[in-house]
RNA sequence: CGGGGCAUAGCGCAGUCCGGUUAGCGCACCUGGUUUGGGACCAGGGGGUCGCAGGUUCAAAUCCUGCUGCCCCGACCA
């Protein structure tokens, strides 16, 4: 048994991606655009995925040491100007506010784009020895930046996100840190999300404003188009020595703090969506769903129902600490109804129980990532839901991952990239010679961009896409939201 | 910032060119009944300062002027 009809209401990703996008948000209520330009209504359905990502990642962070905490959202206007390259690069998209309380504002105050200034203003007191090192901290934060073009999750002028700041001794330190937290995000989306991602580093051009260097974590959406799914950033001493920040080492010297700064958003969302979502509407990884399994009673007399329910009771019985699940009780709907609306939502499993199962001793399950219809006996029902959904997390990666791999390709010839990569987008690992220049001119005559430096790009020589000149190392291009 | 589009019920639209009953349709919503294994049906009902502000006119959703907001496509960004 298969099919699930046509979607009504939802775009095809063949005639248009983006409307289908947009479609797929609406149809699983995850989100509404405000009456604010620019900025997101996150509805229950959109903020339970949210908090998923939270609840993982905060258990991650915790592992590694992290603790939380929580800094204002308005910045002294000179803060902002004390690190030269973050004002830089920050400082156009910004929102500022000029009066309080009736009254102009002796100084403006910056809505933060991120917490850096701030957070380190306040580590200047808080660090003296080494004895204060590391320290380890992060914030669940909202974040604004004046971006021109907005899209639901992608980029909204206001978004959710965390932020860690960290203060260490040494670079070294710092800088495994940077690694270390970056490996967090990528377990987190490749073992939570079931998205796939290439990590690697930041050319010099795409790099957070005030770092030594950026690692990222890249993915690839349905589309064939790469989405940057999180950073983290080795700051080096860059704000230390902007808020002067020291501290005595072991031998009683001053020295500057070593800082990182890593971050993922609510963009993870828009990720999740691309990567594994049909023509049908959401499809959630069992992980990131709240309730993993709706079930679906089927009666037409009220004996019936009775009936059902109170198998439905027996069956359900042991659940409650083994996953969530909800019974779709209403009776005002008719099943299909119901079906469709689950589907919309993403459920991963859904259970349909009617009379007839009742006398066979089996159920319906459907599995959302497949749409695969199963007749399965209610013996061991909790085991086989448990082992469906275990397999779920594990194809619905493996599906992404092959997909990112059909669509990722070597090129040396420029002509030939230019051509393949308007034809079907796509991850192309291409020589480069490490110019900025050449990156530019990369992206003005093709609109691709130089997503990352992969980490696992063996060494070897090659000559450079663009310019020709001599390469040791591959980097992967392309076109990016 | 450039290009395009839209603004009429919660959503999607018609009506606007050519001014004229009480502004209409589909979906959704409410009530009652029949239904219920893939998006139910029948009957009844509620809901609108026609984006805002001026103007023309006996009369404006409709014509004129100004403004505002939003969406989509490009340049910039997590």
């Amino acid at each position: 048994m298969t099919g699930i009809p046509m979607a009504k209401g939802i775009t095809k990703r063949s005639v248009d991606y983006s409307r289908w996008y947009t479609d797929v948000i609406a149809a699983a209520q995850l989100a509404d655009h405000s009456p604010v330009k620019g900025c997101m209504v996150i509805r229950p359905t959109g903020y339970a995925i949210w908090e998923q990502m939270q609840t993982a990642l905060d258990k991650l962070f915790k592992e590694t040491g992290h603790v939380n905490a929580y800094f204002p959202c308005f910045i002294p206007e000179h803060f902002m100007k004390k690190e030269a390259e973050h004002v830089k690069g920050f400082a156009p998209e910004c929102a500022v506010v000029t009066h309080g309380g009736g009254k102009k504002l002796e100084e403006p105050l910056f809505i933060r784009p991120t917490s850096e200034t701030i957070i380190w203003a306040m580590y200047k007191d808080w660090i003296q020895s080494y004895r204060d090192l590391p320290l380890l901290i992060n914030q669940w934060a909202n974040v604004v930046r004046w971006e021109m073009r907005t899209r639901l999750f992608l980029r909204t002028t206001e978004f959710l996100w965390q932020e860690g700041h960290t203060a260490h001794a040494t670079y070294e330190e710092a800088e495994a840190e940077t690694k270390q937290m970056l490996e967090v995000y990528r377990t987190f989306a490749e073992e939570y999300m079931a998205v796939p991602v290439i990590t690697g580093k930041k050319t010099e051009r795409e790099k957070f404003a005030g770092a030594l260097h950026t690692y990222c974590i890249e993915a690839m959406m349905q589309d064939a188009k790469a989405l940057q799914a999180g950073t983290s950033h080795n700051l080096g001493q860059n704000f230390a020595k902007a808020f002067d920040v020291t501290f005595q080492n072991e031998a009683g010297e001053l020295e500057s703090v070593w800082a990182t700064s890593w971050g993922v958003s609510t963009r993870l969302i828009g990720a999740l969506i691309m990567t594994h979502s049909d023509d049908n509407g959401l499809v959630l990884p069992p992980k990131m769903a709240a309730v993993p399994v709706v079930i679906v009673p089927i009666w037409k007399s009220d004996e019936e129902m009775d009936a059902v329910l109170k198998r439905l009771d027996v069956l359900t019985r042991n659940w409650k600490d083994k996953f969530n699940f909800k019974i779709d009780d209403r009776n005002n709907l008719r099943p299909g109804r119901k079906f469709n609306e689950w589907e919309k939502k993403g459920i991963p499993i859904r259970l349909e129980v009617g009379p007839r199962d009742l006398e066979t001793n089996e159920i319906v399950l459907v599995r959302r990532d497949t749409c695969e219809k199963t007749r399965v006996s209610q013996d061991n029902l909790t085991e086989r839901i448990i082992s469906t959904l275990e397999s779920m997390q594990v194809d619905m990666f493996k599906k992404a991952l092959a997909f990112r791999r059909s669509n990722t390709h070597k090129v040396d010839d420029y002509d030939e990239f230019k051509e393949r990569i308007d034809a079907a987008g796509g991850f192309y690992l291409v020589h480069w010679n490490g110019q900025t220049a050449s990156e530019e001119k990369l992206q003005e005559e093709t609109k691709a961009t130089i997503r990352c430096i992969p980490f696992d790009a063996p060494e070897e020589t090659g000559k450079c896409l663009i310019t020709g000149q001599p390469s040791t190392r591959r980097v992967i291009v392309a076109r990016a939201y």
